[in-house]
RNA sequence: CGCGGGGUGGAGCAGUCUGGAAGCUCGCCGGGCUCAUAACCCGGAGGUCAUAGGUUCAAAUCCUAUCCCCGCAA
């Protein structure tokens, strides 16, 4: 099939690479402006463009795709299907009718649950035993086409958002292929989403990953391997941000070390074990942390060149 | 030229301002104590102080350039 893929990040480089080995041509890669990045604010290439370059594929990258050129633009090249893969940019009408097998998008959640932007992070968040990719007729609205072929992934007890969003991305190059043979031979039925059951999530903020140590322990774990490695958790250690890479729940502290009433984000022990911090609910001991400036090690390295007294309090 | 922190034995750090013998907490090796130990005691190995120049009687420390790591911002 001649296929026009549009996408951006990691994600979409996996469905695309997966469409290019089974022998479709990607006739043309649209994907998002060229933006600075980085420590030095150069400019650098999204994942899929890198991807392209490297194959010699032709690459677009329009402002805003419903300009009347953009549109024009892709006409020429006479695709039979548009694959898309968080792509970032709403596609109008006009270009959702244009290939005859139209317009399919990858999304990495069981629709109609996690409709938008940052789906995987928040199966990890909300602590979602199973999550999965979802295929679909795109629609005008926001992921609300219906439904092509779903393919469901267990999560596990040490999931990470990073390490959800590896195998979603795999299983999202899969299903793409076996949805465009199925849409190729006629055998799949759409199924319309229920409106009932959809649940929208939005971008990933930064600010979000601010550990609110009145939360119970349980909630701030999850939200830890959400955000990992990106944004990530942190709080603040004086007035230096520590980020929090891994953690974990326990519900007292060994040898009835006395520590009631203390207030939420006190240190309540420091050692090899962890450093013991509690919370609305049990405690958090953090494993692998990173201060402002430095590389992230664990907790026993830290504490190898750094004391931390009981009774401090973290998040200012 | 976006802002800032950092590069010191295997690990994590101090020392740099106020030049003048390379330290700390661990780890490692050997020995001892012990029923035993990740505990304790004694001894030991291991570092061109990121790199290249410069100043000086003397540079981890001051000056200049370069490389690398990291936080913020985008």
């Amino acid at each position: 099939m001649r296929v026009v893929f549009m996408g951006t990040p990691d994600f979409a480089v996996e469905t695309v690479d997966a469409i290019a080995k089974a022998g479709h041509e990607i006739v043309l890669v649209v994907t998002q402006p060229d933006k600075p990045k980085g420590r030095g604010k150069e400019i650098s290439f999204p994942p899929v463009k890198e991807w392209a370059v490297e194959r010699n594929i032709p690459v677009f990258q329009p402002m805003k795709i419903r300009e009347p050129e953009a549109i024009e633009t892709l006409k020429k090249y006479d695709a039979d299907i548009f694959v898309v893969a968080a792509f970032g940019q709403i596609l109008p009408k006009e270009i959702l009718d244009m290939p005859p097998l139209g317009c399919v998008n990858v999304h990495a959640s069981l629709l109609p649950k996690y409709r938008g932007a940052a789906p995987i992070q928040w199966a990890v968040i909300n602590g979602d035993k199973v999550s999965g990719v979802t295929t679909m007729q795109m629609g005008v609205g926001l992921d609300d086409g219906d439904m092509l072929l779903k393919q469901e992934v267990v999560l596990s007890e040490d999931e990470t958002g990073g390490s959800l969003f590896d195998r979603l991305a795999k299983v999202g190059g899969e299903l793409i292929l076996r949805t465009m043979e199925g849409l190729e031979a006629g055998n799949i039925i759409p199924v319309p989403q229920n409106e009932a059951e959809a649940t929208h999530v939005g971008m990933i903020k930064k600010s979000l990953g601010q550990l609110d140590f009145s939360e119970e322990a349980m909630v701030l774990e999850r939200k830890i391997r959400g955000l990992n490695p990106w944004p990530s958790a942190y709080t603040k250690l004086g007035n230096k941000t520590l980020k929090v890479w891994w953690a974990r729940v326990e519900s007292s502290l060994p040898d009835g070390a006395a520590a009631d009433n203390v207030e939420s984000g006190t240190i309540c022990l420091a050692d090899q074990s962890g450093i013991w911090v509690s919370t609305g609910k049990d405690y958090l001991v953090l494993e692998e942390i990173q201060l402002e400036g430095k590389k992230r090690m664990n907790v026993a390295d830290f504490l190898r060149g750094r004391n931390l007294d009981v009774g401090t309090k973290l998040g200012e």
